[in-house]
Formats: structure tokens, C-alpha cells, sequence
DNA sequence: ACTCTTTATTTGTATATACAAATATTTATG
DNA sequence: CATAAATATTTGTATATACAAATAAAGAGT
């Protein structure tokens, strides 16, 4: 797009909503080779490398609500690649059989996806651009 | 948050869906004050600046599909924000009384908005982050 | 004029995400 | 110890957004 809408180019809410539907769907495609939407494939790999962290720690650890880690780790659940431990009043989430064998395919389907941004952006913008997203993503918390 | 998980500041998808989530939410609690999300006080904003714009144009600016427009243009005709007309295979969409009223309101919000995340983020750093995740929208797009 | 293709919009359906309220457990206080 | 407060998670409900298929209108080629 161009920048007639001269207004919206100076709004950051529009852009990082732009940004974030955009590299969305190529993560999507990405991980479509473990048949697995991006944030599934996320929480696989977080349980993969913290096995027994609690849904708390996860959810601070994927900055998203706890609510949301509920959903999306239940389904997982079903699909056999976490298993859920109550231990108190915290719920502790392991690995599975299934999810480490896919573990590799995961880190694979996400190096591809790095691969395509870095290609469509260039490496140096991409990275310091990622950079600067997280620290203000941090900063608006 | 640290950068513990040391991989994942490494990553745009994660990193840019942050960003949306937490300016999203700076975005809502400001147009609260005229009773509409973001997305809507947008279109309300574009079309009241553009009388008659088609829907298909008015995606295209947002950076939204089609099929998302009829969804929000369809509440907001509800709501008498907007009204629809149909001239051959394209729908124009126009101002009414009421958006009219509220667009001052509505510009207000935005400001503050815009003041909120500046605030936190720094007024440089705001502004050159916002044009470069703008461009890395359009690159991604 | 009639079919074929392209373009514009809508509809049916699905998904990620969140908030607010509910539940369950632990800790602190009187 | 018993009740109150704090913490962790889940549930009910709502929303923005998209995709794929359906519909509708316009244009092109014969």
C-alpha cells in the first residue's frame, strides 16, 4: 500500500496490526508442515525445552493470558502433544512421545519461516526490526 | 520480560503479535470513550473523510480482507455509523448524521492514543517504529 | 445475444485471543 | 485453628479476523 492514507502510516495500532496479520500468515504457512497453527507450535517447543512448566510460567513466558494458554493447551491435550499434572493449585505441562519426536520438524518448519521473512526484508532490517518490536511490545506492557 | 527465552526475541511472528496485543489494548481503553473498537472508529474515521468509498477500496486501506469489512461495515450500519449502497457489483459506503457528530470525539481518542504510546515508548522511537513496521507490513504483505 | 471469465461482495464456518466470573488451593491473620 | 486474602487455573462468553465457497454483476470473445 501506498501512503495516502497519510494518517494511518503514523499510527503505530494500525501498523503493528498490519505487521502482525502479515507475518502470521506466513508463519501459518510455515508451520502447515507440522499441521500445527504458530502458537501450538510455540507451546510445543516451550514444553519440549521446560518440561513440567506451569501454566503461568508459560503463559508470561508466551505473553499471552492465562485463559488463553487454557485453551490452546487443552487442545493440544487432545491432540497428545502435552500432557496437563495438577500439583496444587498449579498445572504442570510435560512433553510428550509425540511431541519430542516432532520436535525437530518444529525448529525446521520455524528456521523456514525466519528464512522467508529475512528474505522478503533483508537479514539486518529483520533482525534489528524484531529487536526494536520486542522492546517496544515490552515497554507497552 | 526478560529475554530468557532467548529464541523467541529472536523472532518476528512472536515479537509482532505481542506488539499487536498490548498496543491493541492501549488502542481499546482510548476509544472507549466514544463506545467503539478500533477497528470500527477507523472505518468510521475512513469514511467520513472519504464519502462513498467502495468496500473493497476501504479493505485495501485498513489492510483487512473483504470479508472482514462486511463484518465490521454490517455492525456499524447497525449502530447507524455508516450506510450502505449498492451501485451495480460494488456497495458505497457513506457517512451518516451521526458519524458526522462523532468524528471530532473520534480524533480526540486517537490522539490520545497516539499521546498514551508515546508516552511510554518515547516520541523517537515511536515514530521510527512505527514507519518501519509499517514498511515491513507492506514487504511482508 | 450468449457463454466465459473476471471482479466485488457476502455467507458459512473456524480460530486465536481476551475479559470477567467461577473454582480451587495456598498463605496469612486474628 | 478458622476465616480472610492471595494466587493459579478454568469456564462462559464475546470479538476480530480470515478462508473457502456462494452469489451477483460486468466485460470479453465469438
Amino acid at each position: 500500500m501506498n501512503c495516502d492514507q497519510s494518517t494511518y502510516c503514523k499510527c503505530l495500532y494500525y501498523a503493528a496490526n498490519a505487521l502482525s496479520r502479515n507475518i502470521t500468515k506466513i508463519a501459518e504457512d510455515s508451520f502447515a508442515s507440522v499441521d500445527l497453527a504458530p502458537s501450538y507450535a510455540f507451546i510445543v517447543m516451550t514444553v519440549n525445552k521446560n518440561p513440567g512448566v506451569n501454566a503461568g510460567e508459560l503463559a508470561k513466558i508466551m505473553m499471552l493470558k492465562p485463559s488463553t494458554i487454557t485453551r490452546l493447551v487443552e487442545k493440544l491435550e487432545k491432540s497428545s502433544l502435552i500432557k496437563r499434572f495438577h500439583e496444587g493449585k498449579q498445572v504442570l505441562i510435560f512433553p510428550t512421545k509425540t511431541s519430542m519426536e516432532l520436535d525437530s520438524k518444529i525448529k525446521e518448519a520455524w528456521a523456514g519461516m525466519y528464512n522467508k521473512y529475512v528474505d522478503l526484508l533483508g537479514k539486518e532490517f529483520a533482525d534489528k526490526l524484531t529487536q526494536d518490536v520486542f522492546k517496544a511490545a515490552n515497554l507497552l506492557e
